[in-house]
DNA sequence: CCTTGACCTTACTGTAACTGGAAGCCTTAT
DNA sequence: ATAAGGCTTCCAGTTACAGTAAGGTCAAGG
């Protein structure tokens, strides 16, 4: 298999997949010609890390993962441990995006929208004391 | 004020107020020994970017509300609109890391995080058939 | 006067995880 | 023979800075 087949084969693209063997997480044989070539196996890790990602793990995490997934003395604590990190951190970050979304909606609703130039969220980031900036901090 | 006043006044580093001023954001004046000078209305600035960085903004919108933010004819409409297009895309974010949460507590909550190396979270992202990779598509 | 320490300056590198593009070789079909 | 498409390497760009090095400046103290 050719990089573009196993490209297919894996929904990576090409230069994501020659990016991972720069970064040594998965490297091809190579033919006569110097076209890397992919095995099954190759196939299987390179899927195993699209689909690793795809859950927001870091490539540093991918790595470990797939070091762990080769390993048939594995604990399955460990991968829980990771996996729960991970995704206390996913948690975190949904926390921070809902305290922005808060923000901002409630500061969009007091925008009249219109041609005038007074507006609130405006305000808000010049921090002029207004009823919007002393309604933010209530948000907190 | 020389730049470590101005970072303590605004709450920005002097690496990231020079920073600012290498991308043109908010460009000093300099004093005879070359040292940045900062006045109130550079203060001023420098605390609306902060804000503006803190609710999310990406450096390039922080300009463009910059200038609305300088233009006395400004329409609020104007603002509401960044502010509005800025607020979906934390809202897309928002739903793509529930999704992940979803699909990693379920993931998590079934395995057993012991020392034995069978492991949902491997077999979920090694997509071999197993009882949860097939859950995890009912999450769809 | 000299030193010390706290500032300040520029410039270069590194970060995460790729993507895009240039220049050129290989293969296959017409 | 040539054109198309795929492959190769290498370099640059992305975001928003932080770290570090090498060196100039300033105020205070001995």
């Amino acid at each position: 298999m050719n990089i573009g087949d196993a490209a297919k084969a894996t929904g990576l693209s090409p230069k994501t997949i020659r990016y991972y063997e720069g970064i040594q997480l998965v490297v091809a044989d190579r033919a006569q010609n110097g076209y890397r070539h992919y095995s099954e196996a190759h196939i299987h890790k390179l899927r195993f890390i699209q689909r690793a990602r795809r859950l927001g793990f870091s490539i540093d995490v991918c790595r470990a993962l797939l070091s762990l997934y080769e390993d048939p003395n594995r604990a399955s604590a460990e991968v829980k441990s990771i996996a729960r990190k991970h995704l206390r951190e996913i948690e975190a970050k949904i926390v921070e995006l809902q305290n922005l979304q808060g923000t901002l909606s409630h500061l969009i609703d007091h925008c009249a929208g219109d041609g005038r130039p007074d507006c609130p969220i405006m305000d808000n980031l010049s921090a002029e004391s207004s009823a919007l900036a002393r309604d933010d901090r209530k948000l907190h």
